[in-house]
DNA sequence: CTGAAAGCGCTTACAG
DNA sequence: CTGAAAGCGCTTACAG
């Protein structure tokens, strides 16, 4: 698969191979070419189906025209939505999207790492799973910002959800419909500061609030056994009394998992507790009750980590004071939560 | 933003810089190096942080390690989710997506595949809106391989859902649980291949069997305006007197409209017809009732583009006869299709 | 066991 | 108005 190079198109255009470079590129500082000339390099370029070389052009020019985007998982709607969003958002400024999963797996994170900065993206976006890989990262000097889950040791650049402003958020909701008394479904992973902070943000909320939490539920939260979450709560249900006015999951698989086991209750809002959860889902308007949510606004989040990436990219140094971008929640009304009467 | 090159390691390895390459590389053809040498080498590497720039091995090797995915909107669950398998099959081979996603617009599928061609990718998987870029692309010799939808007047190799054997997988189903009367619910797109094969397939699936399609009637179908199924269905309803047995969307956009429409007429499958589709949906499990499709092996479809790719990559020529591969499709059994009494 | 040199496809001072 | 030359960071025959 011989390409044709920028030598090619000389030879058929009667010029230097360098003339063509700056024809091509537009770059004429001290260079006034003869309209004919660039007509006939142009059309030389077209008829033998030239395309510059990336990867030519990168080793002289030092850029790539590459931003790496490091995920748990591309098939996940949370970060294939952030994906197509920074796709529209990059588009015109002719930067192209490197995308791998981690799987969760931190070593994976590490291989992908050393991976983009082999390939010498000018840019790296990454949801973290732990912090392996990132020490290097930095080293080079590669412009990097951190989304979703952030890694406060690390100090690296960050943008994510307000989680605090999440809780309070869905406390507000609660306490503005009237509800009294509520469940509470979270993870069983102890250590994630994204769930404290949400819980946090929850409970200070309520504080003041004639609002009572009956109980909290942890539930397994692998994504690969979804059903775990539905069993353990309908469990849990089997040893309730009476139910609180309403139930909140702290994550969409959370509030899922609660649907599903409302569900095989003969779900049913006249006679079931409210619901709603901090992280929307496909399928959460098409769902009877549709779920009402507070939200990530997944645009707003692919916006700011870009700009934040430029501005990093565009300063003579790899790190941004301040850069710990939170974007405030946005409530998403459906039919789970209506006001109470 | 200085990177560390072969040369910086090199002199701290005190060794000429094509050991350093050879070491690195561990190409030990003709070349027999010292053990205390590999090692001082690898330490330096270490050392300095080094990364071998893919960019400059590609301008030697003729190899980016690049492959680009352009699909619609990689923030559809369909594409993500290939993508993710795509990322999982290709990982050990060392390849890396590039991935772009065009809004449906011919204009933007060429921008992209000619962006793809200057990157100098391996090989280029896309799901086609028309057939612009293509002939370019064709004439440079990058290994191409569609998916999705095909482009039968290319003759472009392509990967896709065998749709005839999909409708008549669903007219199997509509048969085997004694459904006598279905109405059919197909996008307003004349000229779509994949839809006129989804249909004679069930067409040709529900030949000589006691069904009759009772009606067939054409919604709109942008994504962005979802809610537009809904309401031209929810007019069509009005005007039915005794409903069929059962409904059956062609798309999964159509499937969801009837689900919405029903939801709106107090669905109960006690009372309500059945209901089932072509293509999954996420939400399909967890909505009431959870719905039953013919589904795409969607891990199966990235797994033979990528092989496909790889023969067209290992070949000399970059087309593959007879490589017009159907996937067949795969029913999900849920609860929306009842056995019927 | 190791090195010196050519060259991949470009960009960009420098020169005329 | 145009070209000749150096060099980006590598790989890989060729030579010793």
């Amino acid at each position: 698969m011989k390409r044709v190079t920028i030598r090619n198109v000389a030879e058929l255009a009667k010029v230097d191979f360098s003339t063509v470079s700056r024809i091509l590129n537009s770059s004429f500082e001290n260079h006034k070419y003869a309209e004919a000339t660039i007509k006939r390099v142009k059309e030389a370029a077209d008829k033998l189906g030239y395309y510059p070389s990336a990867p030519a052009r990168a080793i002289r020019t030092g850029k790539t025209m590459l931003l790496g985007l490091i995920v748990a998982d591309i098939g996940n709607p949370f970060f294939s939505v952030i994906a197509s969003h920074l796709d529209n958002i990059i588009r015109d400024s002719k930067y192209r999207l490197v995308i791998s999963s981690t799987n969760e797996n931190p070593l994976r994170q590490e291989e992908h790492i050393d991976s983009m900065l082999s390939h010498r993206v000018d840019g790296l976006i990454v949801a973290p799973c732990g912090d392996n890989g990132f020490e290097k990262a930095y080293k080079t000097g590669v412009p990097l910002v951190t989304i979703d889950r952030p890694l406060p040791e690390s100090g690296l650049p960050f943008v994510g959800l307000d989680n605090i402003a999440a809780g309070r958020l869905l406390a507000e909701k609660l306490n503005n419909y009237g509800y009294k008394s509520i469940g509470v479904v979270i993870p069983d992973e102890e250590n994630d500061l994204t769930i404290q902070s949400r819980l946090k943000g929850l409970r200070s909320g309520l504080k003041g609030i004639d609002i009572s939490i009956q109980w909290i539920v942890k539930v397994p939260h692998t994504s690969i056994k979804r059903n775990k979450v539905k069993i353990v709560l309908a469990e849990k249900f089997k040893t309730i009394n009476n139910f609180p006015d309403a139930m909140v999951g702290m994550t969409n698989v959370c509030t899922i998992g609660i649907l599903e086991a409302l569900g095989d209750l003969e779900y049913n809002l006249n006679i079931s507790p409210g619901l709603a959860g901090i992280d929307d889902f496909t399928g959460a308007h098409i769902v009877r009750p549709s779920v009402s949510v507070v939200s990530q606004p997944l645009e707003k989040i692919a916006f700011e980590s870009f700009s934040l990436l430029k501005e990093i990219m565009n300063s003579d140094t790899n790190t941004v004071k301040n850069s710990n971008i939170r974007i405030p929640p946005l409530w998403i009304e459906r039919m789970s939560l209506p006001p109470r009467k």
